[in-house]
DNA sequence: CGTTAGCTTGATTTTCATCAATACTCGTGG
DNA sequence: CCACGAGTATTGATGAAAATCAAGCTAACG
């Protein structure tokens, strides 16, 4: 198994920390496992810590490798999957600035994490994080709270992968890019498609052409317009919400 | 929304606690999240928490419940699902003895939870757990690692329901169903079914007909035998584990 | 017994995957 | 600047898997 190259295998012969500056004025200070720290933890964290830059479909870990690392998305997106062993994939969750990776409660990884675009990721040692958990407890709360999002994430998508029908799947999909840019403050009118159709064939549980399909569907029915490849401009947002909703 | 009987709705009005003893000689003792306890908050635990008895197919609590309890199972096993508005339905786990559920990073509940069969379960009001949890850190650590357990379960399902066949999903649920039965302790020869084909199929993103064919296509492939409607044979495990693995 | 709930089986339809071309986009080099 | 080619996306034709619709069967229970 392992097929992609992987020249940030395990991300530790890496650059020095330090490279986006202190902990202090990290760009997702306010929002990481590392935003309920007092600057003493902070202080003791940046020791700690190296900032690791990943080029696109970089693969960051695989399945099986011991799991050494603990990774929090600075800049770009991470594509966590599963694959089975004739290579069908499940795309299980995209990771996106503020958000971790690595946090397995087994030896080794359970799954694959991927650059999907040029990203950076700030990197702790497994054994590191656990020591400085055990000395800050509000730590371990971030933490917790934050899986528990990633799980009601993943419920919510288990309910599409078993139970939407192809245009319901895509609808979902489209709301939920469009919220999230709503949250960042990013474009939303001709809204960013910042992936492939291969990567939303793997996320909804489908083919490629039957994504593409779906898409042109959407945009007949006027509900999407698409003035480029991987811009979409909203039409009807009340039938997307509908069709969303299931 | 919401038509099931609700007979334990929220579980406050409660048969007072230390119906199974007490915390120190509580069944799921060793294995729920209460494990990493010392005596002393254990003995603080036991005068928090309550005992709640339920009927199999009775509802504990229902998405958009306000979030206010932490529920461990004692015995039996609950059922955890999500519903789209026209009633299409997926089970996105079971949750047996020593494992719980409730702990939202919501202020809501974002899924159903009822019970299989006949069930006991320890619970626990959200705030005291919050107030025990900043004292003892190292409960905050047993959540942490059983949430991340879980949530590498719902990320195998979730290849499961976007990239199996229904031979497949059907021989991963049996598997599944064995390996449990081999780590209690249970029978696994004549291999019990404990759920409906109803929940079969809402578990595994099928209709309750397919997954009947499906039942009736591995015994004509000699790979399992059903001598009875809910006791399954293992005529060829080798053939199950290969169809299990994708 | 008769009724009912749960399961199986059969016939048909729907949805999606697969197989196979064809188009578009972008970068490279003539 | 245009031609070429690789990678990616769309479209079309066909097939397979699973859903749906519709009977029957079986076992448990009154």
């Amino acid at each position: 198994m392992g097929k992609g190259a992987r020249t940030g295998m395990n991300c530790d012969r890496t650059r020095a920390s330090g490279a986006n500056g202190y902990c202090f004025d990290c760009v997702v200070h306010t929002r990481a496992f590392c935003a309920a720290l007092d600057s003493a933890a902070l202080a003791k964290l940046e020791t700690l810590q190296s900032v690791v830059e990943l080029q696109s479909e970089e693969t960051m870990f695989m399945e099986g490798d011991r799991a050494v690392s603990f990774f929090t998305v600075l800049t770009g997106a991470l594509r966590i999957s599963k694959l089975l062993p004739d290579g069908r994939r499940q795309i299980t969750g995209f990771v996106l600035p503020g958000e971790f990776v690595g946090l397995s409660a087994e030896e080794t990884y359970v799954d694959h994490a991927e650059a999907l675009t040029d990203a950076s990721v700030c990197r702790f040692a497994m054994s590191d994080l656990r020591r400085i958990g055990a000395e800050y407890p509000e730590m371990g709360g971030q933490l917790l709270a934050m899986t528990n999002t990633i799980l009601t994430r993943a419920r919510e998508h288990m309910l599409l992968l078993g139970r939407m029908k192809a245009p319901e799947k895509l609808a979902s999909f489209l709301v939920g890019l469009l919220n999230r840019a709503e949250a960042t403050e990013q474009p939303t009118d001709p809204l960013a498609l910042p992936v492939s159709r291969a990567d939303i064939a793997d996320y909804l549980g489908l083919t490629i052409e039957t994504v593409s399909r779906t898409f042109t569907q959407l945009r007949s029915d006027a509900i999407i317009a698409l003035p480029e490849r991987n811009l979409v401009r909203v039409v009807d947002g009340e039938a997307l919400a509908q069709l969303a909703e299931g």
